[in-house]
DNA sequence: TCTGGGGTCCTAGGACCC
DNA sequence: TCTGGGGTCCTAGGACCC
């Protein structure tokens, strides 16, 4: 087999409880679990009992009644996080983050001064664990496919390279589950099919797969099986959306409430998406009725946009289509009640770099037009800050920067008409 | 097994254009 | 104009991942 492994998937183990773990001493060597309503995470201690993330709380106690369940603190997270990441880009710029807890490296230019990328790998774990306190599994892979299956064999606190030579070998006796792409649907027509290992789905046909599994997934998973999969680590991936929800418990909402908690989501994912300077141009509503059926309404607008304003006007005509049936507003809601209500910004955008001058007389109140300047920008662009002013002052005709001012601290947040 | 919140990607049908 | 094909965009829904 050509190539070289050069690529590592490098993954925290049971990430949340780790962090507890390590922030609290009484914690360690106990089964953790963080979330009390759905299990965020277990600690191994805990996963030994059979307690998985995503798992009804309830049922998760039941499984290990001494479990300690704690609270998720998400700004730990964050910092945990953000210190791993940093310890991956000491070692190559070539960082592509998958999740909070998860990257892939390509360490092809690294191997210089670091050595194999084995001993790369061994080396990164050693300093998320001494500098960060936090044990992580490494997969080491000639491409990102195997490098991710590496790390999840190698689980917990794992280092495993997988020989190009011996790919296939390592590959196709695994269970169909190991594909990326083959959740609990796909899992069970392949095995209905009788496709239980990699190996089953490589010497499985194409045209087979592909009217099984539809065309693009089909082939998809059929390559992987075949061991292809020519993706690059890509460091310079960019959000496709952004989003808030909100499950509801089971009391009874009335159109009013769903409309409120609704239009805080929007404005919160407003908010962020002002933050990371980016522009929407679909507006999805998300709606799970009181039996768990799952509906959307979404509308593209003719421009992108960061309002306040038209994203909440927006919203709130979905919404409208999701719950007012013909007899009136709120009818439709109350036939199938509601138990989680969201919203999803999409096709997200830069802002064209926008660059306005305007010229002021000597004796003219400069703070007079800006305020027109902010208008202008408002208009077009909804929100706060998409751009920068800087004011400068011409004196003795050289122009002088006298002070940049970010629209923001002129513009508070949401108060757009 | 019915319980969270944050995402990604794909599909099928319809509208519309050439 | 009632018969063709191809392409793009939008919408609603589904599957999957961490």
């Amino acid at each position: 087999m050509p190539g070289v492994a050069n690529i590592l998937h490098a993954d925290l183990d049971s990430f949340y409880a780790s962090v507890e773990q390590r922030d609290n001493p009484r914690l360690r060597d106990r089964p953790v679990i963080v979330g009390g309503g759905v299990v965020l995470a277990a600690s191994y201690e805990a996963k030994a009992y059979g307690v998985r993330s995503a798992m009804n709380g309830r049922q998760a106690r039941m499984l290990c009644p001494h479990a300690i369940v704690v609270e998720p603190r998400m700004e730990a997270y964050g910092e945990a996080s953000s210190a791993v990441f940093e310890r991956f880009h000491d070692f190559t710029p070539e960082v592509e983050p998958i999740s909070v807890d998860e990257a892939f490296l390509d360490v092809s230019g690294a191997l210089r001064i670091f050595g194999s990328p084995a001993d790369i790998a061994a080396q990164l774990r050693t300093r998320v664990l001494v500098d960060v306190g936090l044990p992580i599994s490494v997969g080491v892979a000639r491409t990102k496919f195997l490098a991710k299956v590496a790390s999840a064999q190698s689980k917990p606190d794992g280092l495993l390279v997988v020989d190009p030579d011996r790919e296939r070998e390592f590959l196709h006796p695994l269970p169909v589950e190991v594909l990326w792409g083959v959740g609990p649907a796909t899992s069970e027509k392949l095995r209905n099919h009788g496709v239980e290992t990699v190996g089953d789905l490589a010497s499985s046909g194409r045209a087979e797969m592909q009217s099984l599994l539809g065309s693009h997934s089909g082939r998809h998973l059929r390559d992987l099986a075949h061991n292809l999969d020519p993706r690059k680590v890509d460091t310079a991936r960019r959000d496709r959306s952004m989003g808030a929800q909100r499950a509801l418990g089971i009391r009874v909402r009335t159109r009013g409430e769903l409309r409120t908690d609704l239009l805080g989501l929007v404005e919160k994912v407003a908010a962020r998406l002002r933050k990371a300077e980016r522009l929407t141009r679909t507006v999805t509503v998300r709606f799970r009725t009181a039996d768990l059926r799952h509906e959307s309404r979404s509308r593209t607008l003719l421009e992108p946009t960061a309002s306040t304003a038209i994203l909440t006007a927006t919203a709130d005509d979905l919404l409208s289509s999701l719950v007012d049936g013909p007899h009136g507003p709120g009818t439709r809601l109350g036939r199938v009640g509601c138990s989680l209500i969201g919203v999803t910004f999409s096709g997200l955008a830069r802002p064209d770099a926008v660059q306005l001058a305007i010229r002021f007389p000597e004796e003219g109140r400069p703070t007079e037009a800006l305020d027109g300047l902010v208008d202008d920008i408002r208009r077009r662009w909804g929100g706060r800050a998409v751009a920068r002013a800087s004011l400068i002052k011409s004196d003795a005709g050289v122009p002088v920067l006298q002070r940049p001012t970010a629209l923001d601290a002129v513009e508070p947040l949401g108060s757009v008409e």
